[in-house]
DNA sequence: ATAAAAACGTCAATATGCCTGACCTAAAAA
DNA sequence: TTTTTAGGTCAGGCATATTGACGTTTTTAT
């Protein structure tokens, strides 16, 4: 348990330090990574995959815009939906974020080899998948 | 990350909704489970291993002796220090906490077999091991 | 023996973060 | 034309964490 824990702080330790500097936190890195992940993500779908309330998505969001590293445009077909990108600036951030997490987990990886890390991967995805419970939207 | 942040997720669920049953929350299990693996534990080692002020960790470690989970009383050769212990109903919460917890990742074991459970127990104890930076206090 | 320090507990003020409820606009659907 | 839907925002409330400041008891230093 406790190291699991660990685990997963050291490995969001040096994102969060860098988001620090620019007075961004988790979620924010968060709303980077959904939308880097999900092209063309309206605001609703990213809600749903944060888990939070819109009020709670809100401020991080607007900030995110007001900062240039995301962009918001009216989609083509509804234009009631917003679009959400990440502009060049946010692109160029969230990969950098990302590098580093990669970073350390492959300093790890070149000592552990090749099969240790597949297996990492693969009980990862299996215990993610497998809620005791319901996953309570509030906490994914 | 992703992924690992769901497992972390999901490994916790079963505790938390057992806890908020109760009126606990993840802080409690923390304070539980620090206590139980650490017997005879001052509260100035709890602090250090939660890595919260003194005044965060008042309020939830009162509640958990007043609930009579949790037996604080002076120290032998140092009647300044408190040393913390768990009660037979702590022991019982404790116990039946940690054994979801296990319950649940067994469910997953069974299925990845022997040698993809060490390896991932390695990678992550190596993670944990290995901060990129400082681990910042007050995120362990 | 007296002063200083350590370990703990607590009160207060402050900041954050998230939630629910309520209200508003613009656009789509009925 | 009326009703929904998608999104944005304000207000009030609750929980939690932080720093600062005291007060108590016990131990250590002088």
């Amino acid at each position: 348990m406790e190291v699991f824990f660990r685990a997963y702080q050291a490995f969001t330790a040096k994102p969060d330090e860098m988001l620090a500097r620019r007075g961004l936190s988790r979620v924010h890195h968060r709303i980077l990574f959904f939308i880097a992940s999900h092209p063309a993500l309206s605001v609703g779908e990213l809600l749903e995959h944060l888990g939070v309330s819109k009020q709670a998505l809100n401020t991080p969001l607007r900030q995110l815009i007001e900062m240039g590293l995301v962009v918001s445009a009216p989609a083509e077909g509804d234009k009631r939906k917003r679009l959400l990108a990440l502009s060049g600036a946010g692109e160029k951030l969230e990969h950098t974020l990302r590098r580093e997490q990669i970073r350390h987990v492959q300093r790890v990886f070149a000592d552990m080899g090749e099969p240790a890390v597949a297996s990492w991967l693969s009980v990862n995805q299996a215990l993610a998948e497998r809620p005791p419970k319901k996953p309570s939207a509030a906490e994914v």
